[in-house]
DNA sequence: CGTTAGATCTCCT
DNA sequence: GGAGATCTAACGT
């Protein structure tokens, strides 16, 4: 695997998050193609970050290039890797993947075995690489983390985020195109 | 197909 | 006290 090019991280939240699609990640040699990912900007209502520091989110004021990992909804793990260091307070959530190494680990892991939804949602995507709160804050362009940059042409839409009450309309959800391994189909503005 | 309730963490008012 | 970057099972159509 070649390494990750220097400064790869060191982007706007979204620009990072079309960059991630068609990148590869692996926890463990676990894990796949990334089809889906949002973007949380510094300045944006519906990010963490958006009130300042706090225990939880401190790992989105860090080093550009760790993640961010913080529980959902009392269960749930979402992982995240942080951006923009500039001022701090900017992240992209990596929503979906497409498995491509670890099936049967991730299979034991989620106790599924349907491709389609062994990483299909950000919740989904943690539970099947093991990642949890001991992530937080750690590299990942180091063990257990490892990141391919996407290579060759594919295409991406994007379209509105999910699951938030804030600045709805950004369009800041980022998907593979044609992908069946998204957590939702994308909802595409009209023509 | 669709909608709903419940799991119970972290932060804000 | 209540909302939230979620997911699953259960139930109605």
């Amino acid at each position: 695997m070649q390494p990750i090019p220097a400064g790869f991280f060191q982007a706007d939240a979204v620009s990072l998050a079309r960059r991630l699609i068609g990148a590869e990640l692996y926890v463990e040699g676990v894990g796949g193609r990334i089809v889906e990912t949002e973007a949380y900007r510094a300045d944006d209502p519906a990010s963490h970050s958006f009130r300042g520091p706090s225990p939880r989110n401190r790992a989105m004021f860090g080093p550009v290039g760790h993640v961010y990992v913080y529980r959902s909804y009392g269960l749930h793990w979402c992982l995240n890797i942080v951006c923009d260091g500039a001022s701090g307070g900017s992240a992209v959530l990596l929503r979906a993947l497409e498995p491509l190494a670890g099936l049967e680990a991730m299979a034991a892991r989620r106790g599924l075995d349907d491709p389609r939804r062994l990483c299909a949602g950000p919740g989904r995507l943690t539970q099947a690489l093991g990642i949890d709160g001991t992530h937080d804050a750690m590299p990942i362009d180091a063990p257990p983390f490892a990141v391919v940059p996407a290579s060759g042409t594919h295409r991406v839409e994007h379209g509105p985020r999910i699951g938030i009450t804030k600045a709805v309309d950004e369009p800041w959800r980022f998907c593979l195109a044609g992908s069946a391994f998204l957590s939702r189909p994308l909802r595409r503005a009209p023509d």
